[in-house]
DNA sequence: CCACTTATATGATGTAAATCATAGTCAACG
DNA sequence: CGTTGACTATGATTTACATCATATAAGTGG
C-alpha cells in the first residue's frame, strides 16, 4: 500500500481527521497494514497491547467470553473507527478480543509510536477523550439495561442504537444480536418473530430492517404504564 | 474555605496531582465548594452539565434508574476522585445521577473553565485518558458479567473489585451491593448468608468483611469445571 | 427508653427466560 | 445439483432468580 493511501485512510478516520498533511504522512509512515478474513481474530483478550488499530475497510466486533464460554459482544466498529486504545494507553493486556466480521483491512500503529505521537499532538488527546467519553456513556447505559430491563426492551434498544449508527437496515444475524443484548439466540428469534408479525421490522437471512421506528421506540421505553 | 485548602484538595486528587503550585492555585481560584448531606443528590441524570466535580471529602454513588424505577449503581467514588467529566466534555446532559452516600464536600469547576484549563494543560489530557480508559475497561468487564455470569459469581466479583479498592472491609449494605450487582436485595442477603456460613466473609450491619479472599476468588471464577 | 425506621433473615410461590428438542430454509460449494 | 452447515422457527420443559410475605435484630430520634 502506498503511503498516500495510508494517509488517506487516516484522514478519513474519526480520530485523525483533524491532522494536517504533514502530520498525516508522518503517521502514515508508522502505520502497518494488516488484512484479516471474516471470523479471523485480530487479537485476543490477554495479549500484549503492541498495536493500536484504525479500520481501513471492513467491520470488527469486540468480544468477551464468560466463564462458561458464552460470547458477549461489547461493541462493533467499522471503517474509520479505532480499537485497542484502552490497552495501549494503560500498557495492560487487551481487555477483550477483537474479531473480523467481514474481510477487514486495518492500519496498526505500534504502541510506542502512538504514545510518542500523542505526546507531541495534544489536540488529539482531546479528540480521544471525546471518543472514550462516548464509549463510556454507551457502556454505562447498557449496564443499566442489562441489570434492569427485560429482554424485549433490551433488544429494542440495541436495534435502535444500531439503527442510529447504520441506518434502518441492520446487517446482523439473530445470533449476533443475541450476543449484543446478552440473551440466547432462541429468545432473540422469538422476539424478532413477534416484531415481524406486528409489522415493526422485516427481515431476511442475516439482516433485519426496521420498518416502524416509532413503534420500536415505544417498546424500548418499556411497557405502557397503565 | 481558603484558597490554599482548595489547592491542597486538588493536589490530592488523582487527576490534578501532577500540577505545580501555580497551576493548582489558578485552578483553586475557579473551584467552588459545595456540601451535601448523606442521600442528597448532587445532580440528576438529564441535568445540564454545568460543573465538573472533584471529591474533597466523603463518598458518592453514580446511579441510573431503569424504566420500572429500579436503581442501578454504575460506580461509586471517594475523596480525590472526579465525576461528571463525560458530560462536561461532550456538552450533553449528565448521563446518570450522582448521590452522596455520606456527608460529602466537593469542589465544582465550571465546564467552560475546565475546558479552557484543559486546552492549556495538555499533559492533563493524558491523565484523563488514562482515567477514562480504566473506567471503560471496568464497565466492559461488568457488562460481560451481567450478561453471562450467575448471581453468585457476579457478587463475588463485585466484592473482589471493592476489596481491591477499599481493603477487606466493605462499607456497603446488602441493598447497595444488590444495586451494584444488578440483583435483588433478598438474593444478595441469601448469598451473603451462605458466604458467612462457609466462613468466606463476616459481616455487621452495613458492612461486610472478606475473611477468605482465596475462596472468594475461586467462586468468582465460576463453578469448578468437573 | 420506647416508637419507628432500616437492615438482615428466610420461607413459599411465581415467572421470565434459558435450555432442550426438532424441523424447515437458505446459501455455499465441491 | 445434491450435500453440508449456518440461520430461522417453534414447541416443551426446566430453572434461576424475582416477587411476595413475614419475622427478628439493630440502630435512631424524640
Amino acid at each position: 500500500m502506498l503511503p498516500a493511501e495510508k494517509s488517506e485512510i487516516l484522514k478519513n478516520s474519526l480520530i485523525f481527521s483533524s491532522l494536517n498533511e504533514d502530520e498525516l504522512s508522518g503517521l502514515a509512515g508508522l502505520a502497518i497494514e494488516q488484512s484479516f478474513q471474516a471470523d479471523e481474530f485480530i487479537f485476543w483478550e490477554g495479549d500484549e497491547p503492541d498495536y493500536f488499530y484504525v479500520i481501513a475497510e471492513g467491520r470488527i466486533k469486540v468480544v468477551k467470553h464468560s466463564s462458561s464460554g458464552k460470547e458477549f459482544i461489547i461493541a462493533f466498529f467499522e471503517s474509520g473507527e479505532m480499537f485497542g486504545e484502552v490497552a495501549v494507553f494503560e500498557g495492560k493486556p487487551y481487555p477483550a478480543s477483537v474479531q473480523a466480521i467481514s474481510a477487514t483491512n486495518v492500519l496498526g500503529i505500534r504502541r510506542r509510536h502512538f504514545l510518542d505521537f500523542l505526546a507531541t499532538h495534544p489536540q488529539m488527546a482531546v479528540r480521544i477523550i471525546n471518543i472514550l467519553g462516548g464509549r463510556l456513556r454507551d457502556a454505562q447505559g447498557r449496564l443499566k439495561d442489562l441489570a434492569g430491563e427485560r429482554v424485549q426492551q433490551r433488544l429494542a434498544r440495541i436495534l435502535l442504537m444500531l439503527a442510529s449508527r447504520m441506518g434502518h437496515t441492520i446487517p446482523f444475524t439473530r445470533q449476533e444480536l443475541a450476543d449484543m443484548a446478552g440473551m440466547t439466540t432462541e429468545t432473540t428469534i422469538r422476539l424478532t418473530s413477534q416484531l415481524k408479525k406486528r409489522g415493526i421490522i422485516s427481515s431476511v437471512r442475516g439482516q433485519l430492517i426496521i420498518v416502524d421506528e416509532a413503534k420500536l421506540r415505544a417498546l424500548a421505553e418499556g411497557p405502557p404504564t397503565i
